[in-house]
DNA sequence: AAAGACACCTGTCCGC
DNA sequence: TGCGGACAGGTGTCTT
């Protein structure tokens, strides 16, 4: 489910209710998510929520003594519910706060994650190694150009590597490419540096625009209150295969890579 | 070091 | 209607 339009979302969504108050439980229902969640988690226990951050698709909930990360893998999703809302399938753990609310993970899949760190959590062991922020100075030309040398992965792949720069999935990776008109097909060795400002560009405005309107939602995304996102709405490639270019005549094609579906269009892309 | 395949898991949709 | 297979918004790990 969840780029970073979405986990941005979901972090906005759930700050206002947790943020500067107190855990008063946690419960765990299903602990077996990609990882389990560990007994530690319960140390979040009795304790205030100082921050609710987020370092590409991990959201940190930061307490003085530990911080809980939280990934939502791929049908992952955070909710904010009255105390005594009813429990449904999938929904494997409540974060109950003092103030009669609590945050629900419902995660079918259980790709998702729960975990805890007392250390630093920027030097977390799956954080340490991650790219820049996509949305941060530090994503740039002349940042990805280099990194690009040498490579002779699709620049598709490229973008999506989180060891590159995080928050570009599937569909933001699509968006982005039809945007700079740059065919994912193109190994990102051989991508010139001018071309690389208009991606990164086009990187940039695709995810802005995403989170200004919520996230995209394809069957079953909903912000923390319920609601879905509309980003959708304004998709030129991802999903549209066989359908007409939204920029000339032709058809958006589909193909794999990486055991992805790449969804683009030929002729606006090269 | 880089690239590719595979793993985790459930739900849904499509063709027969 | 039932069943098998492909596919789905992610990413760590293992093998080449």
């Amino acid at each position: 489910m969840p780029e970073l339009p979405e986990v941005e979302t979901t972090r906005r969504g759930i700050r206002p209710y947790i943020e500067q108050q107190r855990v008063t439980k946690v419960v765990v229902r299903q602990p077996q998510l990609r990882w389990p969640i560990p007994d530690a988690i319960h140390d979040l226990e009795q304790q205030v929520i100082n921050l609710v951050t987020r370092r590409g698709k991990y959201i940190l909930l930061e307490s003085s003594r530990g911080t809980a990360i939280l990934h939502l893998g791929m049908s992952g999703s955070l909710r904010v519910l009255e105390k005594d809302y009813p429990v449904e399938k999938h929904d494997h753990v409540d974060i109950v706060i003092d103030n009669g609310k609590l945050i629900r993970l419902r995660d079918p899949r259980r790709f998702g994650a729960l975990l805890w760190t007392t250390k630093n959590p920027l030097k977390h062991k799956l954080i340490r190694s991650l790219g820049p922020e996509p949305l941060g100075d530090a994503f740039n030309a002349s940042y990805l150009y280099a990194a690009s040398r040498g490579r002779g992965v699709s620049i598709k792949q490229f973008i999506m590597n989180g060891h590159i720069v995080v928050g570009v999935g599937n569909i933001y990776a699509c968006e982005s490419l039809f945007m700079a008109g740059i065919s994912p097909r193109r190994a990102a060795g051989n991508v010139s540096k001018a071309r690389y400002q208009i991606l990164v560009n086009a990187i940039k405005e695709v995810l802005k625009k995403a989170i200004e309107q919520g996230g995209t939602t394809l069957k079953d995304f909903t912000q923390a209150g319920g609601n879905p996102g509309y980003f959708q709405q304004q998709l030129f490639a991802y999903g549209r295969a066989g359908e007409t270019c939204l920029q000339c005549d032709s058809r958006i094609k589909q193909i794999r890579q990486g055991q992805r579906s790449t969804f683009y269009c030929s002729r606006c892309q090269k």
